[in-house]
DNA sequence: TAAATATTAAATCATTTGATTAAATATTTA
DNA sequence: TAAATATTTAATCAAATGATTTAATATTTA
């Protein structure tokens, strides 16, 4: 019984499984990929096992033999998934070498890059940790060195009146909201696809000139 | 059967509940705010029908006899809940009266109100609605008239170079944003919840002050 | 090739959950 | 007060769903 745990310890089978990445996936990366999916797009609690066993092409059965639970699964995916979306942007906040209009751009950029390849993630993660917040005091670590980043610094020397947890909130919410209202922009709205698309690319260059703005 | 539907021809029964609304709830609104609690706090998929009454302190058979379905009820919540985040600001965007600051001031200070009393309300509809949005074609009524506001024109008439849904993305996501995030703001980071009340305070004078900025 | 391991298929379990029913009791109405 | 209506209680249903088991088959490893 679950002789996939074994696998970190003997080496025949680390070995087999690089093989296999190569090719295509191992069979937990692919379990793991359409939790991903399925997780992403119907949050925990509409999301069925069975949904997840389907998008990966496996057998329920053996959904449970290699993660031993929804609810592990899940935690898994979870984490990757806080990670992206949080912890993204420290590096580059935190780059010493770069002015804070250049950090200003860069972020904006590769952040909605970022977001455009992954629409769903804000709204997962936001209401997942909203619907059941006990679980996320162990998965997420404490992000409070965002207020302590080389960018917070350089803020402070370029206007003092600014509250960095201020700026930090326009400066999330002016990429992450459109993704997050996105659905009903589409559903109720007159945006289409497409619209919605050049939206956000204009947003690339709007938004650092709009930071900007706000710095005074 | 059902024989609550017929209250609405009888006037027997409309007095009846009139008198009890004076005093405390209607058992249909019982059941309604118990509703609004437990589906905002939790989502549709994650409810069962025995939490709602429950939270009603009345009995599930009766949720049943009521309201036919956990789908229906749903149904209910969520047009009001619809409602009230998106219709809430077209009146004050389209008050002739009052100039394009004034409305900037007025429109913040009274959404940021009504959020600060329903703070799960905006990440509950917008999540409802990525995880099912074919459920909301027939829910949510056109949105686009806030393109046809009054807001507009005058911010046509102020510069001619702002995108009117760029400018709204801005704005709402200003106002929404930090409600959205409040959840991972409180658990991952060194926010309380005092300190969070504070800075949504400050931000009804702020706001009004940065999307000023950005009219250029 | 033989042994070890991985995967499938199918049946089954136990629990949860939305929904219903029927009978008893409480409350309101006329 | 008598009839109509509302509510509770408790049992029950049926379906969905997370999880497990077992036996058969496929694949990999040594």
């Amino acid at each position: 019984m679950f002789l996939h745990l074994y696998r970190q310890y003997k080496d025949g089978y680390r070995m087999k499984e690089e093989i296999k990445e190569e090719k295509n996936l191992s069979t937990e990366e692919k379990f793991k990929e359409a939790a991903r999916i399925v997780f992403t797009k119907k949050g925990y609690a509409a999301t069925k096992t069975r949904d997840i066993a389907e998008e990966a092409g496996l057998n329920l059965a053996l959904l449970n033999y290699y993660f031993r639970s929804k609810e592990k699964l899940f935690e898994i995916v979870m984490i990757e998934k806080v990670k992206q979306l949080l912890s993204f942007i420290a590096p580059a906040m935190n780059n010493r070498e770069t002015s804070l209009d250049e950090k200003l751009n860069q972020v904006t950029n590769s952040y909605i890059d970022m977001l455009t390849k992954n629409p769903d993630l804000p709204i997962f993660v936001l209401s997942e940790i909203r619907s059941n917040p006990e679980r996320f005091g162990k998965l997420v670590q404490s992000n409070g060195h965002l207020l302590k980043s080389h960018f917070v610094q350089q803020l402070a020397e370029r206007n003092q009146e600014i509250n960095p947890l201020q700026f930090f909130l326009n400066f999330l919410g002016m990429m992450v909201f459109p993704f997050v209202a996105k659905p009903v922009f589409l559903t109720a709205g007159p945006v289409s696809e497409e619209a919605f698309a050049q939206i956000i690319e204009d947003r690339k260059i709007l938004i650092p000139k709009w930071m900007k703005m706000m710095l005074g």
